[in-house]
DNA sequence: TATAGTATACTGACTGCTCGGTCAGGTTAC
DNA sequence: GTAACCTGACCGAGCAGTCAGTATACTATA
């Protein structure tokens, strides 16, 4: 039946794809983008250097394709968590909690992440516009729910996208410092840490 | 007179490396370690490629002393600032403001520092000691400065490191920001909406 | 002051190597 | 038998670093 051999080719497809973009991540994850080579990408998929081009065009759309498929789990978990909570307190809590979590199990991403997004300013690298307003879109998300507390008077009138920032800045701060960290200090004591902080700097009373 | 001969080499050899530095600074600072080719700094030099290996033992030797040359001026400035000020507020209000404005002043210098420790956590990029030991110690001097206030019952009894690492981080997001910002806001009042929202944070009262 | 001699500074064509990407040919599954 | 899948030797571009040769500055001597 050729449909069900289609599909049969499409996961077998997919899943040397997922195979690949694994392999992947670790050796950008450990290595960087630049110094990370095709040899050692097929190398640790355990295919030979042509396979990869049977399912990606280049090494940049591979490690294009590791970037976003994390960033839109990551995005969409945060979203989904941020938008659960009712309070302003409770989505804050939610937005750094997540992330923390969510760095904590992908330490291989976040390496390719951070490498990536610390450095837009740097040199500003030529990203596809889908996936750099994929990442300013978790800034803006938590701006507008600061904007909306502001607005109805929940929390001082601060600068909701300031406060946005500095928030997503001290997340990431936590997060760094947890990968580089033996102690292991647990994701909400850290959590807890900068909500308290921040609260403390915005809250109403 | 040799001693005369011998000074002016010196001077004239000084100055060819700091010319060097400063084009290499430039060429990095918009291109990345890994783009920017000794062509690229030869030509912003504007000397001949061999020139540079008359100065410099290689690529990265010239990467090292750029890096070094920034890191030591900020640090320097960084650590008199704090030290003359008296209270804690007044500490990291120095802190924070001289980091701010020395960036403002040194755009180039900023993109080559943040691109190498925005990164220490991605890939740990083999640093001299002597050099992250420079960077560390930034962050390690507030953590001193705070513990100290905290013992004294200035603030209340928070986590120096963890309070020292969240001001560094946000310090950096605001400095971040101010580069890609078209605004212009203020540095003093970005750097006053910082210490206003530690402080909240921190402060005894 | 002119000239020859020498040391120092500089240059850029060249070399060797690395690595992204290709493709002719092999392997596997049915 | 054949179609889909896979491979790794190979190619060529790009670039760090070299070095034989040139230019410049300085010194010694007439």
């Amino acid at each position: 039946m050729p449909l069900e051999g289609r599909t049969k080719q499409d996961v077998l497809s997919e899943f040397r794809c997922a195979e690949i973009l694994t392999a992947a991540r670790g050796v950008f994850a450990r290595k960087g983008f630049q110094a990370a080579t095709m040899d050692d990408i097929a190398g640790a998929a355990g295919v030979g250097k042509g396979t990869l081009y049977l399912y990606y065009r280049s090494k940049r759309d591979i490690y294009l394709a590791s970037l976003e498929h994390g960033l839109r789990a990551l995005s969409a978990l945060t979203a989904a968590e941020v938008a659960a909570a009712a309070r302003i307190e409770d989505k804050i809590r939610a937005f750094v909690l997540t992330k923390v979590r969510y760095f904590d199990e992908q330490r291989d991403f976040y390496r390719i992440y951070h490498a990536e997004f610390g450095n837009v300013v740097a040199h500003p690298s030529c990203l596809p516009d889908e996936l750099m307003a994929l990442y300013l879109q978790q800034v803006q998300q938590l701006e507008q729910a600061i904007q909306q507390a502001v607005d109805r008077g929940e929390i001082r009138p601060v600068q909701a996208g300031t406060v946005a920032f500095a928030i997503f800045e001290i997340t990431r701060g936590i997060i760094t410092q947890r990968l580089l960290d033996r102690t292991g200090s647990r994701a909400e004591d850290d959590g807890a840490f900068i909500v308290d902080l921040i609260w403390k700097g915005i809250g109403n009373r």
